[in-house]
DNA sequence: AGTGGCCCCTAACGGTGTTAGGGGTGATTT
DNA sequence: AAATCACCCCTAACACCGTTAGGGGCCACT
């Protein structure tokens, strides 16, 4: 295994050499075809031109590999604008990570039980704990802000994208779902969970992006109120 | 495939049956000897006596296979105490669905993306509810929280049980990865990375516990703001 | 006596991650 | 010039996976 990625490893062969960077770009396209339960070490390898065990030249495992495409995701995000206070911006970075977890297909699970921090999450961290420490947030209070975010995110992301029910990618639209898992609410018998019959349609309501929204925004609510009052 | 789980189909086989229910509790030890990565459809069908299969009788494929396990694991659930306010209530739904998610191994991978509601999720959910519209919630807000908490719990315990880094399960504990990853953190290019080097010993901190207890006591502030004050 | 649902079986298909070992190419050393 | 060595890809194989097709025995009911 190469410590180093593409040149100077002294001498190399004349072709354009087979780098951990492109295995990463390849895995991206193939995750973007076929899906997470369709990423195979044979297909990426047929990605870039190559048979299977050439990989593990480059990558002791798939599961490196994953590290890989998990850091190629994470080099998709938008960078953070800089302007508005610690909230808009705290408000900013969980839409922005949403939004990049739905724009590549799977990415959520790529990324659910991920912590191997690649060089891109360290940038974005890096400027979220720079501003949550000029908002006035203790050197503590902002790392533990990170986990809650990420962890936030992550976990809504994937919930919102679970299948909900046997239903799911078959011509049901995500109304229709919602309609069918309402009904099935209010079907409940009704002494057992009176509570799940009655707020049927509190529970299915199909707008996302309000249910995100509300999350947020009571995570913020509780952040502010770290602050002394005249920083909120 | 029968739309009965065990008794009254009319008539029957002398023998115990082969149950779904049955199925989950093997799938259950199987998850808790091999993992969810060693759980397959021929070692579950081993479980109970039975070859592979078998098992596509009583379930239509994997995917059905682990939301029943799914349902098992939440069966798991301490029932809900009910002394104290929404908010000991609420800490205390965070807290012991976090200990179900980590007595059971691979609980967390498991529920991840898997919002298939079994008869065991819909009484805590019920119970839930109730309690958050006896505190003052309106109907809307209280559905919204329960996402909001279980989209945390899952995302948080998901990231916490993730290896963090290649060295995982070695002989290396907790807190001797949390000494490496810091010192990582701690030897990253100053001008590309100050706050991650200057908070690398907050970010790497190893006490969990304080850890999501930081993040689930915002989440109950931020929520509390949503009710008149004099019932918070 | 026959029929039909129930429930398990064997056998197989195509696919998976991963390893062992071989070979060729080019730069470096002798 | 010859030998060496690192690099990088290959073929072949192993053990296992999810899933399906089709067969057969057992039981209850007609």
């Amino acid at each position: 295994m190469p410590e180093n990625d593409s040149a100077t490893p002294g001498h190399n062969t004349g072709t354009p050499a087979l780098t951990r960077e492109a295995l990463a770009q390849a895995a991206l396209r193939v995750l973007e075809r076929d899906g997470l339960a369709g990423l195979s070490m044979r297909k990426v390898a047929a990605e870039v031109g190559v048979k299977a065990a050439s990989l593990y030249w480059h990558v002791r495992n798939k599961e490196e590999l994953l590290d890989l495409l998990n850091d190629a995701i994470m080099a998709l995000a938008e960078p953070p604008p800089r302007e508005g206070d610690w909230r808009v911006q705290m408000r900013g970075y969980c839409w922005r990570y949403r939004r990049l977890l739905h724009d590549n297909r799977d990415a959520a699970k790529v990324v659910a039980g991920r912590l191997a921090p690649g060089p891109h999450l360290f940038g974005l961290l890096d400027d979220q704990l720079d501003r949550l420490r000029e908002a006035g947030f203790s050197d503590a209070h902002a790392a533990l802000t990170t986990y809650l975010l990420s962890s936030f995110v992550q976990g809504f992301v994937l919930q919102e994208q679970s299948p909900m029910s046997a239903a799911q990618a078959d011509g049901a639209s995500r109304l229709d779902v919602a309609a069918e898992v309402r009904d099935r609410f209010r079907a409940l018998p009704v002494e057992d969970f009176p509570n799940l019959v009655a707020l049927a349609g509190d529970l299915t309501e199909p707008n996302l992006d309000a249910r995100f929204e509300f999350c947020v925004e009571r995570i913020l609510d509780g952040l502010a109120a770290l602050l002394p009052p005249e920083r909120r």
